[in-house]
DNA sequence: TCTGGGGTCCTAGGACCC
DNA sequence: TCTGGGGTCCTAGGACCC
């Protein structure tokens, strides 16, 4: 019998910050999106408040200051570094793990008993905490879905375990469950249920199988096996990116065609690397924009998708191609909010036919990017980079409240007074 | 003034082929 | 007069996740 975990780490980002600045234990802490556009992150205190996921910052300005709130703008630099750290104790205590997102792994344990095994996160937890200093907390179950639903569970328990094994267990617990709160089940298809009666994650798992097939199709009943304790979802391996995007929105309202080349030479640049990074090239890229309709929340969206003659990783050729799609779907006037790429169908290098005619790929080329990367990533990035990328965007998006790399910067090196 | 960014999977529908 | 059945590939869009 085997037995899935899942480890979350608390309030992720929220708790990075409090790492370097114990002050902001007790108090309510929230970090916010890319622009500071919206809240990402909550602590405790924070939630306790009222203070929404997803909530606009603008919106709650005021409430901040007066709730004496401390805000931040997301420190990818630094919450990637400490991910990297929790998932390095965790993968010494299970090779079978899943790294699901930054802050939340998978993970498969096959021998103990289910007693054994809340020992084995108890201590767990303890080490993380010690290592590298943030709260996790673990869920314990019989399938991925049900072990969702356990670490929800543990994030209020008092050890911050929680084992949801036993079917009296699960019994108790999922005719409480609302529906909406069961992992694979949006905003969308929560409505769509609750129309049809079923309320709680009970409700769901007790339908018809075949019925909920009808409805909701593959996907639906799948996630009632697994709430049934069927195990459908497997461990995944960590597997090359099928498609790789990099976007933004804008700090403000872009006209000018050249900024926004300049903003997609940027994107293309950065993609390339991570391109290059899990060692792949790729077969095609689009390019979109996206600009404000009238006086409303509405987008008008902009988008073209350019097959390469050959698979390629070279940033060059791709800040080529983004230019002419660029050239093809810009329409003077509009008001661009947001512009990106998508590489698309990505291979592996070695997977690379060399074409008849067009030959393999170029290694004078491949070389040169390999260059390019390893200086950025010894000196810092952007040590070296493409004149297209220009060197003054006016389109970079707003950060200043944004806390230190602390962790990946000599000079922003926490110092202690003794 | 003002609402993120990066992914995956699935489905439906059109074009095309035999 | 009156239009099969089955397959593939592609794209767009929906829905979900963190």
């Amino acid at each position: 019998m085997s037995h899935f975990v899942l480890a979350d780490c608390n309030n992720f980002y929220a708790s990075c910050e409090r790492l370097f600045n114990p002050k902001l234990n007790g108090i309510p802490v929230i970090v916010l999106s890319n622009n500071d556009g919206c809240v990402v992150a909550r602590s405790q205190e924070a939630k306790k408040i009222g203070i929404k996921m997803g909530q606009p910052y603008f919106q709650i300005k005021d409430f901040c200051r007066l709730h004496r709130v401390a805000v931040y703008s997301s420190n990818y630099r630094l919450y990637g570094d400490l991910s990297e750290r929790v998932m390095n104790v965790l993968t010494e205590a299970s090779p079978e793990i899943e790294i699901y997102s930054i802050d939340e792994a998978f993970m498969r344990f096959s021998t103990s008993s289910p007693d054994d095994l809340v020992a084995t996160c108890v201590k767990l937890r303890q080490k993380v905490k010690k290592w590298v200093g943030l709260p996790i907390s673990l869920g314990i179950a019989p399938t991925k879905t049900l072990a969702k639903i356990a670490n929800d569970l543990a994030k209020k328990d008092q050890t911050g375990v929680f084992n949801l094994s036993s079917p009296i267990v699960q019994k108790e617990v999922l005719q409480k469950y609302p529906i909406g709160d069961v992992w694979g089940i949006g905003s969308n298809l929560s409505a769509r249920l609750r129309g049809m009666s079923i309320l709680t994650a009970w409700d769901f798992k007790e339908m018809d199988p075949s019925i909920i097939r009808k409805k909701l199709g593959v996907v639906g009943e799948r996630m009632l096996w697994e709430l049934r304790g069927l195990s459908c979802l497997q461990l995944e391996e960590a597997k090359a990116k099928k498609s790789i995007t990099s976007s933004r929105s804008f700090g403000k309202v872009v006209t000018e065609k050249e900024e926004i080349a300049e903003a997609l030479a940027t994107f293309v640049s950065t993609a390339c690397v991570k391109l290059r990074a899990q060692g792949s090239c790729a077969n095609a890229i689009s390019v979109f924009l996206e600009s404000l309709e009238g006086d409303q929340n509405m987008r008008r969206h902009f988008s073209m998708v350019k097959t390469f003659p050959f698979p390629t990783s070279d940033t060059a050729q791709m800040i080529s191609a983004a230019k002419q799609i660029l050239s093809k779907i810009f329409v003077p006037d509009e008001r661009y909010k947001k512009c990106g790429i998508i590489l698309l169908d990505l291979i592996a290098n070695d997977l690379v036919i060399p074409d008849l005619f067009l030959g393999g790929l170029n290694p004078k080329r491949t070389a040169l990017m390999q260059t390019v990367d390893n200086i950025n990533a010894r000196y810092g990035k952007n040590t070296v980079f493409f004149c297209a990328l220009g060197t003054n965007p006016q389109w970079k998006m707003r950060s200043d409240k944004r806390s230190q790399y602390s962790t990946t910067d000599w000079l922003a090196l926490p110092i202690v007074k003794a």
